[in-house]
DNA sequence: TCTAAAGAGGACTGATTTGGTCCTATTGGG
DNA sequence: CCCAATAGGACCAAATCAGTCCTCTTTAGA
């Protein structure tokens, strides 16, 4: 059977939490927070806003200065980071299921392997629509430009 | 804070064995399959097969006959099934986080909120990729055309 | 040169979510 | 009628995730 492994797309509160700090960070680039502000700012819980902003840096989303005076800082202008490396760094690759490149595990179904480069397929166009977006699309300006309550179904963008 | 519902985005084995089983039953359309061939073919244990069809009949991709000689069958042509179709029949409504248009639950920061349309841009976006793969594209004839084994990265469409 | 303010890195735990099983209807053909 | 199927849930065990905490390293500056 398809045998599956690591892989599978997983988004979730720590993303979105990892969104919302980011956009926070991007209103004035160059500017060093401390982890406390930012869990502050962004009322995500401190120890949880700590381990967000490490796996960022990790993920070279963030640079860090320790020691007093020290912080985050964004590595990159918000325009240059993609929706996709901050998920990346922080529920790995992006991917569906197992049968994708690179996974070396292998389903016992030979007949099934075919369908192997079609879940290939489907995870690039996944991820092609991940990188468009960059931070800089979510981080529109915080002052709330009266967002349509009732189905916002209509044009941003 | 962002107050997460329902919504994250989770294809997984469920999804997955589905398409394998999906894909079985696009060689020959028309014919009715019942749960013990289906699990069968599929290497997938029975209960497990009869939980997965169950739900895709309910999401009307397949649509199912009781009674002796009953089963499964398609319900469309496979190039009308889209991956998204699948996906939602099994895990519920694609989409990332909350802050969805739809739900109902509403954040207590509102001055985050602004960033809410732009989730959604990111939902749209990747709701359209799966929507534009269909069973039939994953449903390549199932004797296997040698699958390259390294790294392939290449052209597959 | 000492101290305190930061981040790094991991171990750990409780809560959710999944995957998987099973049991009891209901349906329909022969 | 009976048997072969599906429908629909309840249920459980295992995996995963969110969240916390503790200890170590780095660095500014008194
Ligand atoms: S490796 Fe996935 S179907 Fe064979
Ligand atoms: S409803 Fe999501 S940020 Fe407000």
């Amino acid at each position: 059977m398809v045998l599956l492994g690591r892989y599978v797309i997983r988004l979730s509160k720590l993303t979105d939490y990892a969104v919302v700090m980011l956009s926070y960070m991007a209103a004035r680039e160059g500017e060093v927070y401390t982890t406390a502000r930012l869990a502050q700012r962004s009322a995500v819980p401190e120890p949880t806003a700590a381990k967000i902003l490490k796996s960022l840096a990790r993920g070279s989303i963030l640079v860090s200065q320790r020691g007093s005076n020290g912080g985050y800082e964004l590595a990159r202008p918000a325009a240059e980071i993609t929706v996709a490396e901050i998920i990346v760094a922080l529920d790995g690759p992006i991917a569906l299921a197992a049968c994708v490149e690179g996974s070396s595990d292998h389903c016992g179904v030979e007949q099934l392997c075919s369908m192997r480069g079609n879940w290939n397929r489907v995870n690039r166009a996944i991820r092609d629509a991940l990188e468009d977006i960059t931070l800089a699309d979510m981080a529109v300006p915080f002052v709330a430009p009266a967002v349509v309550e009732t189905r916002p179904e209509q044009g941003l963008r």
